[in-house]
RNA sequence: GGGCGGUUAGCUCAGUGGUAGAGCGGCUCGUUUACACCGAGCGGGUCGGGGGUUCGAAUCCCUCACCGCCCA
């Protein structure tokens, strides 16, 4: 086979997903062997995937594949979601683009757009995952607003409904005023921004003097209905009850008692819009106080005076002008001031008191808590089951109304009169209705939040008939930002309708962020398209990019250097196996003939897939990756095969090593393909092995035997290369003709064997065992041996004495350090017996090599 | 205000009680059966500060500082 010096990962890649496809290797077996399941994050259909995604799926195809080597029963479940708030404004702003205004669409044509948007960015999407390798089951794909999965939304709708989980109520929301609808809490930002606290003086009616408030929003006060104070505030004994004229407008308003106003804070007078401020509106509910809603739902000014019509922001200005005109604004200071940001659209939030739909959540949390504390479900890393129970022991109703077009219509109709009944359609509720006529269904759509709840049963049969062999499913991998979210509402919701947790474990993977820690950002121009990045390098050194940074952290920083390292790596695999096919003509059978090198590469292989599969179980890629790149680089390249050369170019003993390095290749592109699935899949296909599958995706996991571990074999390895490495160091720091052959040198001391692989790889053309008397040497000493070359009179012996005056300081250093530690009595006496014999071998090391360089000075007389 | 994470070599990060590590970058050298997207060698850190426990602390405890995230 003719192979390139260079990895071309676009003449791979591609080619090997189609042989997968069509093999059918993404479906579930129809074996008995254990299921592995995952439902994966459906994305949203906004766009395009980014470099967040590209590391969350390739995790849970990583999990995939490995699980398929270990011989489970493999489904990934893939999915998109219709993403109701986020898609409308997507196509919003497509159509104000092209000048068209949505409201003049209306709703049913609007709707069709989005669905001509789904298919656009839905199919982008999929030919994204399709190109990171993604092995995903493309025939169960699901979409949150398919028939049966929008069925099953209102199902639980319904179902609720009817328990009286889900009421109706009036309550002062976040309220997007760009994208005109409620939010709920989390989906919102808390800031502070420099804004300005205004003192407003507020008569009495009966001109007997003033309360002085403080407010960082004047422009509510059209919506004021009371000025409240703390009743243990002295300042204002005896004034409760009386009544203030409210500037600008008029109305009489009470000053009461309430315990919210923190007499601290300020003049301790707080105004009262309950219809503005949720902690106004407690206030307000407390003392039955009306509720004006003073601005309109794009926050412009709705009450009848003159600032009607005019933006929140604009009336502040034209209050404040009027305020001041009119001698009621005391002062102006420089305040801090909280605001809450709309994550959708970045605008400042308006509370805003609306009838809204809510979940009751109390008792939905419960099964939720107890399975998290009763080790049901798993978070990794462990940190996050805290932040999981803390958000759910505290959690607050749920908002699920949106004012949006685009989602799931809630599934409510009313009758004349305003009775509500909740019903899978029209005729059902006009049944339940009886004589009264059903007139109109509820506007509003459903929370995405609340479809997506329900995406592990919900995609897999309910409520009709739920695969039981695939719920609960084992694992759900997500960003820690929808923990409450999405993960919360999926336990909550699952244990509720599908009888059980719907996964085992949650593995929160980290924010892929930019190389200089910041959130990568669409509009700032700092997000990195993956597609560009697999188009340069492969989806294979993409993959690796992100995976082998993916441990317990909770950031990533993405930066082309990794990217180059990764795909210099796809690089070394490609040239060591090509090195390794150059010299192989078909199978090898097993020798019994291994050297101990040999067996030292098959001990840190066995060691290596032990690592490697612990890392993978415990969702560390990190780890698993840095193993097998340390295996594969380090000790195969740059040990085994140098090592193996001599051998390989001899017929009568290339047969042991080549038999080694097709064990070692085959364990190795077998335990890196769930990272790097393409490129080993290739390297399979081409390595001449006796009994291989049709694909290494659906090859055993690698089988170890025991007695390949082998520390024995491992020491007495190591210590020759440690000794190459001092020749070698030895030679490159006098200048010794570095990597050239050197003529002769002389080995002293028992190398068990080792003297060929110290003669080869320090580049010796002769070594001999005896060092005859008088020759004229420069020597190292690793472990008792020693290494002489003789050296002629050209040497330059200044050079020899600095080096031989460093290392003798840093002996008698190192040798003092553990002097004071070995003579310390306490340290004989308490610390562990193989640590002290570990120091005193290591003390009469020492002591040999400072006696020994001692010598050596006074043989050169330097 | 509370919680979580972080602070280790120029950069990005491993390392949870026993003589400080990797990759990248830097410097010196190098075309011998693969790979210059490579090889050999070198240099570089009082492990954020302070205190404590211990024979012994990057690692355990306390405390402070700074950075990031989350919640109120």
């Amino acid at each position: 086979m003719e192979l390139s010096s260079k990895y071309d990962a676009s003449q791979v890649e591609a080619k090997w997903y189609q042989a997968w496809e069509s093999a059918g290797l993404f479906q579930a077996l129809a074996s008995g062997a254990p299921r592995y399941t995952i439902t994966i994050p459906p994305p949203n259909i906004t766009g395009s995937l980014h470099m967040g995604h590209s590391l969350c799926y390739p995790i849970q195809d990583v999990i995939g594949r490995y699980k398929r080597l270990r011989g489970f029963n493999v489904l990934i479940i893939p999915g998109q979601d219709h993403a109701g708030i986020a898609t409308q404004s997507v196509v919003s702003k497509q159509l104000k683009q092209q000048g068209i205004q949505p409201s003049e669409l209306g709703r049913e044509k609007f709707v069709e757009k989005v669905w001509e948007w789904r298919k656009v960015s839905g199919d982008t999407i999929i030919e994204q995952f399709r190109s990171l390798g993604c092995a995903f089951d493309w025939s169960k794909s699901r979409f949150t607003l398919d028939e049966d999965y929008a069925n099953a939304v209102l199902k639980v709708f319904i179902d609720w409904f009817n328990r009286g989980l889900i009421y109706r109520g009036k309550r002062v929301v976040n309220w997007d005023p760009v994208l005109q609808t409620s939010v709920s809490d989390i989906e919102t930002e808390r800031k502070t921004i420099n804004g300005k606290l205004y003192h407003v003086r507020y008569p009495f009616t009966d001109g007997s003097g003033e309360v002085i408030v403080a407010t960082t929003r004047p422009e509510t006060m059209l919506g004021d209905v009371a000025v409240a104070v703390n009743p243990s505030d002295k300042r204002y004994d005896g004034l409760i009850g009386k009544t203030l004229r409210l500037p600008l407008i008029g109305r009489e308003i009470p000053l009461l008692a309430d315990p919210y106003p923190d007499p601290e804070f300020g003049t301790g007078a707080v105004k009262i819009t309950p219809a503005h401020d949720p902690n106004d509106y407690e206030v307000g509910a407390r003392h039955q106080l009306e509720m004006p809603v003073v601005l309109d739902d794009r926050a412009k000014v709705s009450l009848e005076c003159k600032y009607q019509g005019m933006d929140r922001y604009e009336a502040r200005k034209a209050i404040v002008a009027d305020l001041e005109d009119q001698g009621f604004l005391v002062k102006v200071e420089d305040h801090q001031i909280p605001i809450i940001v709309s994550e959708r659209s970045g605008e400042v939030v308006e509370p805003l008191l609306s009838e809204q739909w809510f979940v009751k959540q109390t008792e939905l949390a419960g099964p939720g808590i107890e399975a998290v504390k009763a080790g049901k479900i798993k978070f990794t890393p462990e940190r996050y089951t805290k932040v999981y129970l803390d958000w759910m022991e505290n959690i607050r109703d749920w908002c699920i109304s949106r004012q949006l077009w685009w989602g799931h219509r809630i599934p409510v109709y009313y009758t004349e009169d305003g009775k509500a009944y909740a019903a899978l359609s029209l005729e059902d509720a006009q049944q339940q209705a009886g004589a009264d006529k059903i007139v109109r269904q509820d506007e509003d759509v459903l929370d995405t939040w609340f479809s997506s709840g329900l995406w592990p049963f919900a995609t897999q049969g309910w409520p009709d008939k739920l695969a039981q062999d695939r719920y609960p499913t084992n694992v759900l991998v997500t960003d820690r930002n929808i923990i409450y979210l999405w993960v919360a509402r999926m336990i909550m919701m699952g244990m509720d309708f599908a009888g059980d947790i719907p996964f085992q474990d949650v593995c929160i993977h980290a924010t892929v962020m930019t190389e200089d820690g910041r959130r990568m950002s669409k509009s700032l121009g700092t997000g990195v398209d993956p597609t560009e990045v697999i188009e340069r390098v492969g989806a294979d050194a993409l993959r690796y990019t992100l995976l082998s940074q993916a441990g317990t952290n909770q950031e990533i920083r993405y930066s082309e250097r990794r990217v180059d390292d990764a795909r210099n790596f796809c690089n070394k695999i490609w040239n060591a196996a090509r090195f390794i096919l150059m010299n192989v003509d078909g199978p090898v059978s097993e020798t019994a003939s291994l050297e101990i090198v040999d067996k030292w590469l098959l001990s840190r292989l066995s060691i290596t897939e032990r690592l490697v599969r612990e890392a993978y179980e415990a969702f560390d890629f990190q780890r698993a990756a840095n193993s097998l790149y340390q295996f594969f680089w380090s000790e195969m390249c740059d040990w085994y095969l140098e090592v193996c050369k001599s051998r390989l170019l001899d017929p009568a003993h290339k047969q042991t090593p080549i038999w080694v390095l097709l064990k070692a290749m085959e364990a190795f592109v077998t335990m890196l393909h769930p990272i790097m699935p393409h490129i080993t899949e290739e390297l399979y296909q081409n390595l001449p092995l006796a009994d291989k599958a049709e694909f290494v995706m659906i090859a055993d996991w690698p089988e170890i035997p025991s007695h390949w571990n082998s520390p024995m074999a491992e020491q007495t390895v190591e210590r020759w290369f440690n000794l190459v490495r001092a020749t070698r160091a030895l030679r490159a720091d006098l200048e010794l003709d570095p990597k050239k052959d050197f003529a002769k040198a002389y080995v002293v001391g028992d190398l068990a064997g080792g003297e060929e692989i110290l003669r080869t790889q320090a580049w010796i053309t002769e070594l001999s065992t005896a060092l005859p008397e008088g020759v004229r040497t420069v020597s190292t000493t690793v472990d008792g041996i020693d290494v002489h070359l003789p050296i002629e009179g050209a040497i330059d012996l200044d050079r020899i004495a600095t080096k031989l005056t460093s290392d003798e300081a840093k002996l008698s250093d190192e040798l003092s350090k553990l002097n004071l530690r070995l003579s310390n009595p306490q340290f004989v006496e308490r610390a562990k017996p193989e640590i002290v014999e570990r120091e005193q071998a290591l003390h009469a090391d020492l002591q040999d090599r400072l006696d020994k360089i001692k010598a050596r000075r006074q043989l050169l007389g330097v």
